[in-house]
DNA sequence: ATACCGATTAACT
DNA sequence: GTTAATCGGTATA
């Protein structure tokens, strides 16, 4: 079952550190529930992305396009993207309108809902015991809770979307920081620490704790 | 209208 | 360690 949690309202978005905001996202759980299908998952590893004056931003030199419009708006949205062709990127809006900061959730532990993000990998009962690839990585997090780009714009106030706090608090020394994965483009600002994990776990992407 | 490329992953050698 | 898969977004013309 769902632990008792109280949703994150729109204060918490609405705040002008991107990067604090991507810290304290760690432990907190992003729930979806589409057709009833609840799936759940608490947050293990995030990235800040700074808006306009982040070059690895999507909106970064005030680039606002069709796709990266939902970032202009309201703090507690879902801005999803497809990558690659197929990954479906889920990130969170913060701060105030007109400024298109975002926290892309890479990595979550599983709490609720396995057996269906088992069936949204197409993987069979009794087949592939080992459940950590299921949301390790931004991609995988997508597919595990059958999120999709049509889902992009969606409030994080709603009950589709959202993600609540259960009250775990991690430690400053829980939480491990390093540049941000595969913006290597994006020149010194690609060395900026805007990626945190929690240390040790198991679903953080990556080499080491592989 | 067309060309290039990515906030990735998994399956190879 | 290397690379194919795969397609919408963005820039260029």
């Amino acid at each position: 079952m769902l632990p008792v949690m109280k949703k994150l309202g729109e204060e918490f978005y609405d705040r002008p550190d991107v990067v604090q905001i991507a810290k304290e996202l760690l432990g907190k759980v992003l729930v979806t529930k589409f057709d009833g299908a609840i799936t759940a998952g608490r947050i293990v590893e995030t990235e800040a992305y700074a808006g306009t004056v982040d070059r690895a931003s999507h909106a970064w030199n005030g680039r606002r396009t069709k796709r990266t419009e939902v970032m202009y708006g309201l703090p507690g949205t879902a801005y999803i993207y497809l990558c690659y062709g197929i990954h479906q990127m889920f990130n969170v809006v913060t701060n105030q309108r007109d400024v298109p900061h975002a926290i892309l959730i890479r990595a979550l532990e599983p709490v609720e809902g396995q057996a269906v993000m088992l069936q949204r990998f197409g993987v069979k009962e009794g087949q592939r015991s080992d459940p950590y690839f299921l949301t390790k990585g931004p991609g995988n997090v997508g597919r595990a809770l059958g999120l999709h780009t049509s889902h992009t714009g969606s409030s994080l106030q709603g009950d589709e979307v959202y993600i609540g706090d259960d009250g775990l608090r991690l430690k400053k020394e829980q939480i491990g920081e390093s540049p941000r994965i595969g913006v290597d483009y994006a020149g010194e600002h690609a060395e900026w620490l805007y990626r945190f994990y929690v240390k040790g776990n198991k679903y953080v992407s990556g080499k080491i704790t592989r």
